[in-house]
DNA sequence: GGCTAGGTACGGCAAGGATCGAACCTCATC
DNA sequence: GATGAGGTTCGATCCTTGCCGTACCTAGCC
């Protein structure tokens, strides 16, 4: 079962629940960001510029944690998050190789 | 631009297009089937044993059509699906190995 | 030609989910 | 302790979409 937080387990993760995270352009976009990043490399959840207020932006962020996408840590009063790469290479082999191909079409983030 | 039946061509798909196809339960366990499938094996649409209506069915082949997931042809009265085996291996490369090796959890079809 | 089976198009209904604002909580700072 | 920034929760709204039945079209068959 997934933790107090909601992040999966690696062998908890479904790829359809993956697929359903990913299906969404604003979530897309994160992943997106995320996987051009270097290793590890913990964001602001904020610093995504997404045109969403904060309820929704919650909202997308429970979603990809959920889905086992990201991880997101306690920074005193922010929350940072990154990519769960190696569980998602592990478990879902060649996924972020698609999506580093399949870059999000951005309104000028790049 | 997608041909008359609504096929994109190989360079059209697109990733989030293909992953929103893939996020609906019944869409996915028709894709899990044809990727178990033996090569370019054709399939009646209605051999997938979807719990739906003739209409709803055909709005699932639709989206996956229009996704490029899959190719529909007239064998006279009927219409066959297969999969894109070829094109999806050239546009995203590893998809069709991440759904094959997870499965739709069919209501017993195993 | 008439019938049937397989599919599609259309209109409508209902559930899901994306969105927001307001209220609240927590932590850091002053 | 007060303040402010960052997040979450809640309730409401609205749009999408999955679903169906009906009507219609086409091909094959009698």
């Amino acid at each position: 079962m997934p933790d107090e937080e909601g992040h999966p387990s690696r062998e908890e993760m479904d790829l359809r629940c993956v697929m359903n995270a990913l299906a969404d352009p604003l979530r897309y976009q994160v992943v997106s960001a995320l996987v051009k990043d270097a290793e590890d490399k913990e964001r602001h959840c904020s610093s995504f510029g997404l045109p969403v207020s904060k309820s929704t932006r919650t909202h997308h962020f429970r979603i990809l944690r959920q889905a086992g996408l990201i991880r997101q840590v306690d920074r005193g009063n922010s929350r940072m998050a990154h990519l769960r790469r190696a569980d998602l290479d592990a478990r879902f082999p060649g996924l972020l190789d698609l999506i580093r191909q399949n870059p999000a079409a951005l309104p000028g983030s790049d």
